[in-house]
DNA sequence: AGTACATACTAGCACGAGCCAGTGAGCTGT
DNA sequence: ACAGCTCACTGGCTCGTGCTAGTATGTACT
């Protein structure tokens, strides 16, 4: 009964509109009357098959609702042609990475696969999911384990860190010129007339070592004061928040506050004004990143724009690059810094 | 010289530290000197292996850097046991949503595969790649598009939507009892003496229509004169301090004003303090979702916790339900709505 | 008429793992 | 001594697709 000869093959496929089941390329192939491998051709768009041909082939896949079994796709294909990225959704700078990785990626032919972390997924278990999924290369945004530990879980899969050095690795690393762009923050500032800059140094943010490098490179520069408000925690709106009540209790108050990011520049600002000091009336406020919440109305922040588009771009060109076997040393690859000036920031009102 | 005999196959596999390339079942299997099949049954974590035997396996594999390969997993198994989610990663609620979402399916044994929509991909894209993925079910976390396009794009996969009603499709549906919420806040309000209650309704917001009803349907059971302001626009802060803006220059302040969101609460009430109302000395302001930014000492927001845990629950209950292949009319399922009192509430001025 | 070659299409193996149906060794009971 | 059974393990087919190596058919050129 099971045994009908050649056309058992075809039976089997045809008996296909089992509930749930997806088309299959044989499927679509036996409602032409042609072989699968010519199917094949067509949804590769090799060359080869003829017009007519063609248009049937597509017409009964439209019908069919077919569409290709990515994991055979992975599983068969020499390479998955697949990236995956990691990072925590509830920053925003990663996620200004992350959209423009999906167009870098798409142009250059690769599939991306987003893992998250939370505060209840590891990065451990991010990882393996990918690869699980046999990605070819990893992007990790501000990732917050070391080296060592995450080479072990990734395996020999190549990895680019974005927004963190990784000093004695192999990973490929994409950062911006914070220091570039907080210099150019303070000379900006300076010659509105500021001589009294504090810094709000959040730790846990891209790069933060790096930015904090630029602001006291740049007041040493110009024989300034160093003031620097060190604050740890997720909750960078808060952190602002905190300092601007140690600004408000510590006696004299600066001409204007850079903060290594916008949210902190926000809590900032929002907290001064409950204090009853107008941002840039009585202080001059600064962020950094360029995130959204940067050019609200009300807000209107002088901040540096990381470009997160030339940092997805940098780090889309390095997994692929090595994704197909480019060796050699680790790269790090510095983006640039431009500095955004809105009217957060003023000429000091003494 | 391909044709070695039996032992070809073997010579295949164990030359398989070939740069890149991930070790198989078949190379641990070699490197332990037993059959394929045993390797699996060991990570299938089924009964019938020796102790010792597993144990040298589960070595094995660990030295070899062996992981299991997704794609392979899902093309062979009967089912891929995976779920996919689309939403948004910008806004917050999702995310929230989103991370109970991965607790939840992995309790139930499923994988979660996600795939974000942004200014640039749209859903379309984003469904056609968990649709290549062949997942079960699909999650989608308020969706744009309506019920014939997203049937369309998905095909037979049964579908969960999320924070937003999708009337005469076959979807399940999982929103949150926006109307009590509201409900209760305006209870909560009158309780404190207010009477001049205005709402401001953002639409793009997750249940936004439910929500509104809510706040009509007690501010008409307490004989209160309803005033709504309604805004569009994705970027709800902005939402809000627009909202602030009407407000300040239709002459007569309310002694409370309710959002539909955090995020414009949040726009709304700086931008107030701008114009040197403070909250709630001089105004009340609510806002919903219990976001992250609720909780913040700043803003410190009386809001409505709709329980993304209980929803993503919900979801996942749902779609598992679904994806094994239960039949039946499409579910629309309510959870519950909480009063979260912090201080941006109090008594009004007057 | 025969060679050369392009065009349109097909056969068959392979990817890595799941799953069903075995197989052989050892033990028990009669 | 032999059936009956469990335990530990293996053979072999399969999922849906990519890819290499083909086979027909026609058309052009010597």
């Amino acid at each position: 009964m099971n045994n009908e000869g050649a056309g058992a093959r075809n039976a089997r496929n045809s008996g296909s509109d089992r509930i749930g089941r997806r088309a299959t390329m044989s499927d679509v192939a036996a409602r032409v009357g042609v072989s699968r491998q010519l199917v094949g051709l067509v949804f590769r768009n090799e060359a080869g098959v003829g017009v007519e041909t063609r248009n049937r082939i597509l017409a009964a896949a439209r019908q069919l609702g077919y569409s290709p079994n990515t994991a055979a796709q992975s599983l068969r294909g020499s390479s998955t042609r697949s990236i995956g990225v990691i990072f925590n959704p509830y920053e925003l700078t990663p996620l200004d990475i992350l959209s423009r990785i999906y167009e870098h990626a798409a142009t250059a032919g690769y599939r991306v696969l987003v893992s998250t972390t939370t505060e209840t997924r590891t990065e451990q278990v991010a990882i393996d999911e990918l690869v699980g999924y046999r990605c070819e290369a990893l992007i990790l945004i501000a990732p917050k384990a070391g080296f060592v530990e995450l080479r072990r879980a990734i395996g020999p899969t190549p990895v680019v860190v974005v927004g963190r050095g990784m000093p004695g690795s192999d990973f490929d690393v994409v950062r911006s010129q914070g220091a570039d762009g907080m210099d150019g923050m303070v000379r900006h500032l300076a010659s509105l007339g500021h001589r009294s800059i504090c810094y709000v140094h959040c730790l846990d943010v891209l790069d933060s070592d790096v930015r904090l490098g630029g602001y006291r490179r740049a007041m040493a520069g110009l024989g300034l004061e160093q003031r620097v408000i060190e604050l740890s925690g997720d909750f960078t709106e808060e952190a602002g928040a905190r300092a601007a009540e140690l600004l408000m209790s510590g006696g004299d108050l600066p001409g204007a506050v850079m903060c290594n990011n916008d949210l902190a520049a926000s809590g900032l600002s929002h907290r001064l004004l409950q204090f009853g000091l107008h941002c840039p009336r009585d202080i001059s406020i600064t962020g950094y990143d360029d995130n959204r919440i940067a050019g609200l109305s009300y807000l209107d922040l002088t901040t540096v724009c990381q470009d997160p588009n030339e940092m997805a771009r940098a780090a889309v060109e390095a997994a692929v690059a090595r994704a197909a076997g480019s060796a050699g040393l680790p790269r790090e690859i510095f983006t640039g810094a431009r500095l955004v000036i809105r009217s957060s920031t003023a000429a000091p009102s003494v």
